[in-house]
DNA sequence: GATGAATGAGCGTTCATTCAT
DNA sequence: TATGAATGAACGCTCATTCAT
């Protein structure tokens, strides 16, 4: 049997495989894929809880057999997907941080990519991310923390090049982290009250500009501060 | 039969009563309390879902049958618990952010009062709020949407105030709802982060105190910088 | 306590009581009719199942604990409801059956009574006793059963009667009792079919005249068929 | 899922299908006849509201969430029951009174089929359509109506023929649909008080030809009556 | 590998009935 | 007498999970 965790060797193609062997690996991924992406659109549409896997079986035209086949149960569907958003969103983010150097254009990108590219080409990753995987369970938050962690650490080492770069500036009465954070939950809300309260999703790239601003305003007022006044 | 919608007008004590009937209606509003305080300690501690009617009714030493004789359903006290918290919040965060004026202050007292007060004291209405309440149906949805609009509004009064007081010197092009939609989004990830995720229940009046410097710092940066740059 | 079983006897004026404890007596009867009357109604409205006894109390804006006063059980509402009808249906179509004597207009007359009288002004008796008594438990179907069987008793002696009048032409390898109960059978039948299926209760004396007609018919023909053969 | 709608087809055996699939199918149906069976069972003896799905279920020697496969709910089952029931009465009728043509024989023979036949072999099914589910919901009242009206079509169909073949000799002042719902009630009551009232099964054959005597008394007395005053 | 029928614990909810006041 | 809050057993139903084929 195949679950979960040996899936990431399973995806790879090892070479020295028949010819049957390898199709036969090629239809075990699309059908991961097929399951999990059936998964993602139910649970964004009608709610985790609310989703059977009967449903998502017949969503991903597999039996109920099948689902639990590739996958350990109902809960590990949701780690899944959780894996493959932060894995596309640090993917995404991440680079945009790194490059961000001692300028503030590397918060403003990012904050274009994350607000354009991302949620407005998956709003049902937003949803899964932000709502459908708000308060599970002890192994779904602890996946949710580790994806936040590690975006809030990105933005952490901008934070710190930065400020590495301008020299002493730095106001060393605020803790970074916090900063850090507190911009992770500009994206959340800002992502959540347009996406699924007020349905804006077209006007996404002013919306961000507008969050974005904003980021980029506290950030440098960090270090602007004491030059200002 | 008194359920949810006449519990405001219960709540009161309407005079004229007979003693008899002013003890009932004493008892009956501790029971309702007791019930609704014993839901939002197993909510925030097991979650909305993994926490049965059953559970509600022991916790609060009553039979099932009481639950449902003061709550509709186990959505309406999740309500319920909503209305409740809102409200309190609202009070807190509302005067500060209407006595705001001109100045920053409001600003940062506000703050105070979340991170310490509220996050500090209510540990439980948090998790209720930014957590057992997200994404568990249309109804709780709704209910939590309402909050964070009357919360985003004042926070845009405030914010509108300040413009006005201070003149033309408002960045236009930056949208006041956006703004007011992420300092509430700063309250929620801070909170969550160190309330659920770190333990840092202790450190609240410094982290308080960094996230509010970095949302004045932002607001004052939007209305400085023409001045500055 | 006063229950059911005694009712009788608390219904009649005992001579020698004080005012106060007639104007009492008097009270307590007419809430037993409230309570007896929106029970009728709610029975045939929504069903006997469907109908809870707070919505009776509701309905006859009396306490849950008072219509446990008059009533032993939901039950015991049935019965009683059961028995009123019985013995007005009876007081009704008796006397005709009685009255029939030799003739057949005396079925002629009850089934007219029956159709246009008692179907057209009552309705929800008919519903109650044709629909809603129907198999719910052996005490209310041992009422439903007593009603019947005096309905058919009467049927019978009517009948009998006829073929002793006519001397010795009735046909006895008919037993006389199949047929009374055929006859109660047309009026049940023919009532919850035009009652409950078809609303046509505006035609209720046509179709009550053919329903007649028939059973005319058949009994004429049990004393007839020799002389006409 | 296979749901009630689709058992018609579930219920052919499709040609074409491997040996397991077949055998599978096989066993389909035979579990969803056995909780039919047990549910009809239960319901002609304890009635249906104080049956239980659980009791259904042990009976039936199933667990409780087979029966949910089967039936989309306990009001499901009833209807499936009656629907049944439906079927093999107009099967064992329906043909009689199309046979019956221009004589009453007919007419006899549906009789001592209705009386000898069915109730004596079926008198749970008996007690499942004239008892048990009387007055349960809409939905199971509209299949009692449907089955009630095709029989009755049935036998106003045979009565019209007669009418045809005999002339102009039908009394045309009298509803035939009356007459035909009049000769339902026959049925319904006399098997309803000598099967469940009285236990006089062993003598149904007598019951019901006297039954039936009085019908066809009845229905020859719509003919003859010119002929004959 | 894949199927889908079967399981059964568990849950939310109802409501007839009681009883202290 | 009358009230209505409280009880709690019982029920219908769901659905994640398993496993024989």
């Amino acid at each position: 049997m195949l679950k979960t965790r040996e899936k990431d060797a399973a995806e790879k193609k090892e070479p020295g495989l028949s010819k049957t062997a390898q199709r036969r690996q090629r239809e075990r991924e699309q059908r991961y894929q097929t399951i999990l992406s059936a998964a993602e659109t139910l649970f964004a549409r009608e709610g985790f809880h609310k989703t059977s896997m009967e449903r998502i079986a017949d969503a991903a035209e597999v039996s109920v057999g099948a689902v639990y086949f590739y996958f350990k149960n109902k809960e590990d569907l949701l780690v899944q997907l959780l894996d493959e958003i932060g894995f596309r969103l640090r993917a995404l983010l991440g680079d945009e941080f790194k490059k961000a150097g001692a300028s503030l254009t590397g918060f403003e990108r990012a904050g274009r990519i994350f607000f354009q590219e991302f949620c407005g080409r998956y709003p049902e990753k937003v949803a899964i991310l932000f709502r459908e995987s708000v308060g599970q369970s002890p192994v779904v938050e602890e996946r949710r923390k580790e994806i936040f962690d590690k975006l809030t650490a990105d933005v952490l080492s901008a934070l710190q090049r930065m400020s590495d770069n301008l020299g002493s500036n730095y106001k060393s009465r605020f803790s970074a982290e916090v900063i850090a954070v507190s911009i992770m939950g500009i994206y959340e809300r800002v992502a959540y009250e347009y996406l699924f309260w007020q349905d804006r999703s077209r006007d996404f790239s002013a919306i961000g500009r507008d969050a974005v601003a904003f980021i980029v305003g506290g950030i440098n007022n960090l270090f602007k501060e004491t030059a200002c006044t």
